[in-house]
DNA sequence: GGTTTCTGTTGACGCGGATCAATTCCTGCG
DNA sequence: CGCAGGAATTGATCCGCGTCAACAGAAACC
């Protein structure tokens, strides 16, 4: 992989403040930085997972996506700022793709530093299993959602869930911008694009959302989008930036 | 948790028969063993996943569900020997029910133990992260199964991974028993338990699949099968016993 | 062995959401 | 500023699969 000066400069920048973030959030992670090497990504930027690599997301979203480009693609993970990604395994390397969905920052390990930080480092060890265990509960819940959940339901769980790590709560109402396109969105929840249109168009005629633009939405009535959304107790404990 | 005089000989037996077979199959487990009491589960029998403990299966099969008891449950993950099934965080851990659906027997560990064998030997970290990144990937393909998949096409995915994980190849056809009943399929795939009876019938019809009992299964045609499921590659790659 | 109860099968029917097509709305670009 | 191309909306239509109900078969219990 090259890299140009102006992509070493932002690395430079993203890496400094990286580590003040580290420094007040995961002294665990901090310990890992010695080893990783920061990366600064763009909004759409698609991201090549070597094998034995473990990347760490720092800032920004990185979606996981599964399937064939073209119809019937599913978006099968996002991930945010804390989450850790290690290389898909060879078979199923192929058919993976990861993007940025926004500007993100990222660590990238090799799998043999990681390992070896994990086996150094109790506490390592500790923060690492436990984060681990976070995506998996949220993975799982992903499952339950599309296993149990109608259209509807699902759409009001993705909006709890952006809520809960974009939002910023303004007066009982949380305002955040959408990464995800409408067609992205229909990837996350196995659903079709028109019939996701048809139902964010009854959420803002029923005055539970509202749109300033495209990508910037707000949630007027926490609570009534909640009662759409059966697990929304769940959905909301494991989506939160805290 | 009392323990019966059987339950103690039965853990006896498990104990030996399992050290035997950790040394021939994954010597870094091994290393876990000096801290793990081991359990033998009989089948239908609900396992309490206390927080802070880690279970290893290693032999039989453990099924995580979600959801209340009732109509709306879901099967989120099956594991299967070698899996490393750690607590749900509290927040899910009310909703979460683990049962054995066959006979097992399981290792269990405190998650400080576990940590502490991670962290102090380089391998055992090494190997546990890979099968957790295995466990992904099979959740992840679950989920695209579930999303791009027909109701028939999912039928023929379960099928390839029962072969595989507890298929006997017997001349081109193979043979294996079902250890879940129609109900809990059909909460596995996130179908109506009426409408995979019907896909069923309509396999044993079509001459691919052949029924003996209600849970000896035989697939004639595993190439047939293969063509009803797009993913059939992946399926396999990541469900063979090996 | 016979009754009860649980589990699976099969048919008829209806609904939720996919599909297709037409239109409108953004956004970038000359 | 206006045009072009893509993204989102919305209506009309269709079909896969869920739902309900009636029945059949297996296991369980006395």
């Amino acid at each position: 992989m090259t890299i140009t000066v102006a992509q070493a400069a932002m690395r430079q920048t993203a890496k400094t403040a990286t580590l003040a973030l580290v420094a007040s959030e995961t002294p665990e992670l901090a310990r890992l930085t010695a080893h990783a090497q920061t990366l600064r990504l763009r909004r759409r930027q698609p991201i090549a997972i070597a094998p034995d690599t473990v990347w760490i997301v720092r800032s920004g979203i990185i979606a996981a996506e599964h399937g064939a480009t073209g119809s019937e693609r599913t978006m099968v993970e996002v991930h945010y700022p804390g989450d850790i990604i290690a290389a898909p395994p060879a078979s199923l390397a192929a058919m993976m793709t990861y993007t940025s969905m926004a500007p993100s920052d990222v660590w990238r390990l090799t799998a043999n530093a990681f390992n070896a930080a994990m086996a150094g480092d109790a506490e390592v060890a500790s923060y690492v299993l436990q984060r681990l265990n976070l995506q998996r509960a949220r993975t799982q819940l992903h499952i339950s959602m599309l296993a149990a959940l109608s259209s509807e339901q699902r759409v009001a769980a993705l909006l709890l869930q952006a809520a809960g790590h974009l939002g910023t709560a303004h007066g009982g109402s949380v305002s955040f911008e959408m990464p995800l396109s409408r067609t992205e969105v229909a990837e996350y929840l196995a659903l079709n694009a028109d019939t996701l249109s048809r139902i964010m168009s009854r959420f803002v005629r029923e005055g539970v959302l509202a749109r300033s633009s495209r990508t910037q939405l707000t949630v007027r009535d926490i609570d009534a989008l909640k009662a759409h959304c059966p697990m929304s107790d769940a959905v909301m404990a494991l989506h939160s930036a805290r």
